[in-house]
DNA sequence: CCTCGATGATGAAACGTTTCATCAAAATAT
DNA sequence: ATATTTTGATGAAACGTTTCATCATCGAGG
């Protein structure tokens, strides 16, 4: 509230703003007149519709590259009622993966001419379904919904509106929805795999759903489901696991989760739904004098950018993203009936997983540090 | 390339996308209609400009509300030749620094009923100046370029083009063009300082300017000198700083650095020209055995989320993202003559930093880890 | 030579706003 | 009572595209 004009005073300016007399720009009619044709040749050959002689459309495209003629997008949107952007709604900007999975969409969205307007839930269900009332006022051309904290409301909301959208994981194909299913099944069973291959037995897996104010969000319920089904399914004896779930913002759930746990509870591996979690849980760990991987080994979910920066470097199951946004893109452009999408996982195996303390001590590792 | 469809058949189905049949929306004439009044009124309501009885504008508002009218921002751009959207520019949505602020800015700008439109440039000069020339090109009410790697070409274009503007840190305020200066300077002494009283002497400065193919890029220049200006200031005697300059993306710039720098050079404490850099120092202090802060200590830049919760907790300058945002908006939406904007920024201590190992063994600090 | 279908090109109408010159009515001054 | 100003409301024109029914031309088939 620093700022020099006081707010009120900034939205009368905003409501008034005069329209800016811009260096005016050459329009299809200039192009039309230089290129000796009509209007809507011109307009034919820029979209690439209608039927156009070979000639014609040489001496069109020249035009507009003498004149740097580039379509004023918004006329074009108004005139076709269906704009070429593609909503996307995800979590938080904060977690990496989001950001890192809207760059990607906004990059493949590009390719196809398309632009992505990018509205972020914060996990709060009123937001959420906001963004999604906005997001469909607005003639969009495709809704992708790159979160898993789904409700009832705007899903309904999404299909009656026709329009062709994505959801992540939650729901069935509908109307034109598709459903993206992350293999989050796959990436669980694969972490743990890895950690009981490694000789682990006791096992913390630390959830982070996001409780609404009336229902609680399905966040990362595969992810979830995905685990006990590793578990359950696994037929090596002795194997326990702990479940704990704790709100918040996903770092400082982590955090949480350990301060919740350690202690109380016998566990080797930690699962984290996420890598920011998986961070927290590293904050958690070493500040109670926890060592990883030596005391505990730890397997977070994403693989974002800095988990190879992380201390030790993070074991992650990778999702990747940009195969996700080509895949959400593709579904969107085609508009057909909503289908099933699937989206591998794989383990990333870094530093943060190794055999439990009982083993290790057999084996004798120790680790590369400086006499203090 | 996994993708069911080719890329090249959705090229096509991209372009021609028939305009969906998108359940009607009242649009003013009905709100007009069901008011009884004219389009204009309507409209004038709708903006807040010309004069209105109170009377009317109540029926207009009335109607509105029982209608569901949301405006059409297409037609609206359209008419007033004018959008209602900022270009925002920024480095990389990875670095959370920039996505951080994105979403501030996003937040900023929604209060006064605009959007939004974000770039990336991942420090390619050429795409800095795609994404300048395809924001220029579509109507923008204003642009903030908050990279700090700016090119000359760019510059003047975005001058030339008379839009209200913002720069991030370099050059003069001019037209339209307003620079923010964050306070660069300040924070780097305040790091520096710090470091001093703590005991340091030896400095290792890590700046990670990305080199452009023709013209080096002057990404972080203010905060390379204020680092320099610090230590020139510093009263204390024996101090030294080597400073390194490693390119490519943050921590693995700061990953390097650390390469090439340790055991060559003498250094207590590192000063990363970002967070994201820090990142990557931490990485290779820790892979050579070296502890963060017994052995030496860091400083970061930025204050990102992240920092909190890196091993140790990073001691950061922070860059306050909501107020940037404010001030940026805020410029943006008045329209007047450039002028230069200061920022401040604060230091944030944390546990990354402490007395050097000399003055520490006096100190007999130990911490609090578990016997192997 | 005439007819027909295929191919190319045309331009008026429509899209949903904003703007602005104009008008009507009411309030005020003379 | 008349002239003048103020206030409030009007609606036609414009914005820059796309769409689509229509027209012109040409080659082929009869």
């Amino acid at each position: 509230m620093k700022g020099v004009v006081p707010t009120k005073q900034l939205k009368k300016i905003a409501a008034r703003r005069p329209a800016q007399a811009t260096a005016k720009r050459p329009k299809i009619q200039d192009v039309a007149a230089l290129a000796g044709v009509s209007l809507g040749t011109v307009s034919a050959v820029l979209n690439e519709n209608g039927r156009i002689g070979e000639e014609t459309r040489r001496r069109v495209q020249e035009a507009i590259a003498t004149l740097g003629y580039r379509p004023d997008i918004y006329a074009s949107n108004m005139a076709r009622r269906q704009t070429r952007v593609f909503g996307v709604i995800v979590s938080n900007l904060q977690n990496p993966f989001f950001a890192e999975t809207a760059q990607a969409m906004e990059d493949e969205a590009a390719k196809y001419g398309y632009q992505i307007s990018l509205m972020a839930t914060n996990f709060l269900p009123k937001q959420h379904r906001d963004a999604v009332k906005q997001l469909l006022g607005s003639r969009l051309a495709g809704l992708a919904v790159l979160t898993s904290e789904h409700d009832e409301v705007s899903r309904r909301l999404v299909l009656a509106s026709g329009l062709p959208a994505v959801f992540l994981d939650v729901g069935k194909p509908e109307g034109k929805v598709s459903i993206l299913r992350v293999d989050s099944k796959g990436g669980m069973s694969a972490a743990v795999q890895h950690l009981i291959s490694l000789g682990h037995r006791d096992f913390l897996f630390v959830k982070n759903s996001q409780k609404g104010h009336g229902t609680p969000l399905l966040s990362h319920r595969l992810r979830d489901q995905g685990f006990a089904a590793a578990i359950r399914a696994c037929k090596v004896k002795g194997v326990k696991a702990h479940i704990v779930d704790v709100h918040g913002p996903g770092a400082d759930a982590g955090y949480k989760a350990i301060e919740l746990m350690y202690g109380t509870h016998k566990f080797t591996a930690v699962i984290a739904t996420t890598d920011m979690v998986a961070m927290g849980v590293y904050h958690g760990l070493h500040s109670r004098g926890v060592q990883i991987p030596e005391d505990v080994s730890v397997v977070g979910f994403d693989n974002t950018y800095f988990s190879r920066f992380m201390l030790p470097p993070l074991t992650s199951v990778d999702v990747p993203r940009i195969e996700l946004s080509q895949l959400v893109v593709a579904a969107l452009l085609q508009d057909e009936p909503g289908r099933l999408i699937d989206l591998e996982t794989t383990l990333v195996i870094r530093l943060s997983t190794r055999e439990p303390a009982t083993v290790q001590s057999k084996a004798k590792f120790s680790r590369n540090r400086p006499s203090t």
